[in-house]
DNA sequence: CGCGTTTGACCTGCGC
DNA sequence: GCGCAGGTCAAACGCG
């Protein structure tokens, strides 16, 4: 009888262990299906996503076709008018182009990226032409940098003179001296017949400063040049040092620039340029020698009105929904506007400056910011630089993607480049590749909700590009996937 | 050893 | 004229 419970039990247990295992291998068989149904989840999904992308894809090529379609349109429109100016201008400027043909052999041309927006072959072949001269007349290498100054002005002073749209029409009538222009070059050539004038013209651009402000986490933005420290002092109101440099590319170079940090946010630098430098650029340099250049010529051009009045001037850019406006204000009191009451910079009234605000996230509101308040003897002025061709656009954007990229630390303080390619529309501002060999993209985005003026994107991340195309389009766009 | 940076002294301009 | 602050000089120092 006990076997035959022991014997029972033993069957119970065994039959239980049996359970258990086909228990167990059920579980598994639950896993691997379940498993499966993932997979196909998956693979669902990113078929759906593949489809939704390729939807993306179509959409985007569709508003491609239609933007180059209007570019197309509007570049036929733009050639007729260029053909009717032209033909105007060839019957009564024989005389005058022989005259400017001869002077611009004596201009030192200061031009950043401009070569690329031809507006047609007849252009290009001109502006060639021009480069061509110049280079082999002054034996120099192919860098070729113009400096134009001219201004569109809103409000009061608009109201003066001209009113000049600054589309592509204003580059091709750049060559035409109007009152807007004032090519620093010519003016100084003026200034000979007028010794006194031109000692207090070459003080004023002496004088006159372009600060750069950037959040920059090295210790100096990468600019291109070569600079030697030369001192370095504690400003008043501010526990940061001020750095002082000199340009070393040329031995009696008398470019300047001080880099300190802005006390109340330490991640921003401030680097104030003064003077212009004598002697050729690297082409990495240029971007931002082009900058102080044309900030300094502003101030000039400015301070030759009546108006103008000495102290600071902020060149904001903000985004419009028909491109980009560059904002132009003075005051007399910039400390209180820009700086902290303390500020670390300093911006006597000797010393104009020009501020290029690239820290702020929207600019423009930043400007009106101040320029809202009644102040006495301020004045703000408005220049639309809606043409991305634009010099001085040009010249901001560099020096804006030379403070955002600018990886400079003491290597780059001596003059090592920073690895970038800069590309603004169909206009190339190439810097030497060292490390990096990666270029970026200025884009143009025509979202009047964009926060920022300008963004920047790597060129494996590109939205949209602005590469160029055969017509110089500044819209150009990409497959985006 | 050469070159660039640091740092205290000195110069200069401006406001009171 | 004095004091202050910005700017520059130049000897000392450090690094490659």
């Amino acid at each position: 009888m006990e076997n035959m419970k022991e014997m029972s039990l033993f069957r119970k247990i065994f039959e239980q262990e049996e359970t258990k295992k086909l228990i167990g291998e059920e579980e598994e068989e639950d896993v691997h299906v379940q498993a499966e149904f993932q997979k196909e989840d998956q693979l669902n999904s990113t078929k759906a996503k593949v489809v939704e992308i390729r939807e993306e894809n179509e959409r985007l090529k569709l508003v491609l076709a239609r933007m180059v379609k209007d570019y197309e349109s509007l570049h036929t429109d733009f050639l007729n008018i260029l053909q009717q100016e032209e033909a105007k201008k060839s019957k009564d400027t024989s005389a005058i182009t022989h005259q400017e043909n001869e002077e611009e052999s004596e201009l030192v041309s200061l031009s950043l990226g401009r070569s690329a927006n031809y507006s047609n072959e007849a252009n290009k072949k001109k502006y060639e032409k021009k480069n061509s001269n110049l280079s082999t007349s002054h034996g120099k290498e192919g860098l070729a940098l113009r400096l134009d100054c001219r201004f569109e002005l809103n409000s009061t002073e608009s109201e003066k003179t001209p009113s000049s749209e600054n589309t592509f029409e204003e580059e091709v009538k750049e060559d035409e001296p109007t009152d807007q222009i004032c090519p620093p070059s010519k003016i100084l050539k003026t200034m000979k017949s007028d010794q006194d004038e031109e000692v207090l013209q070459q003080a004023q651009l002496k004088k006159a400063r372009v600060s750069v402000r950037a959040r920059c986490a090295t210790p100096t933005m990468n600019d291109g040049c070569q600079w030697r420290k030369y001192g370095q002092k504690i400003a008043k109101g501010n526990p940061c040092p001020r750095a002082y440099y000199r340009c070393t590319v040329s031995s009696n170079c008398p470019v300047k620039k001080q880099v300190q940090r802005w006390a109340e946010d330490m991640s921003i630098l401030i680097t104030t340029y003064e003077g212009s430098h004598n002697h050729p650029l690297p082409i990495s340099a240029t971007a931002m020698a082009s900058t102080t250049s044309a900030a300094a010529s502003m101030l000039q051009c400015r301070s030759s009105t009546s108006e103008s009045v000495p102290g600071t001037s902020v060149l904001s850019a903000a985004n419009t929904a028909n491109g980009l406006n560059f904002t132009f204000s003075e005051t007399t009191r910039p400390h209180q506007l820009y700086f902290p009451i303390n500020s670390s910079i300093s911006n006597s009234n000797s010393h104009p400056t020009v501020v290029l605000d690239l820290t702020a996230p929207n600019t423009s509101s930043y400007f009106n910011r101040f320029s809202s308040a009644p102040r006495n003897n301020s004045s703000s002025t408005c220049l639309n630089f809606s043409s991305p061709s634009n010099p001085k656009f040009q010249s901001a954007l560099a020096a804006a993607i030379s403070s955002c990229i600018g990886n400079g630390g003491s290597k780059a303080q001596q003059g090592e480049s920073s690895g970038l390619d800069m590309k603004w529309g169909n206009s190339n501002f190439p810097i030497k590749t060292a490390a990096d060999s990666s270029s970026i993209f200025l884009n143009k985005v025509p979202s009047p909700t964009l926060q920022q003026p300008v963004s920047i994107f790597p060129l494996n991340s590109l939205p949209f590009s602005t590469q160029k195309s055969a017509l110089g389009s500044p819209y150009d766009v990409k497959d985006h996937v």
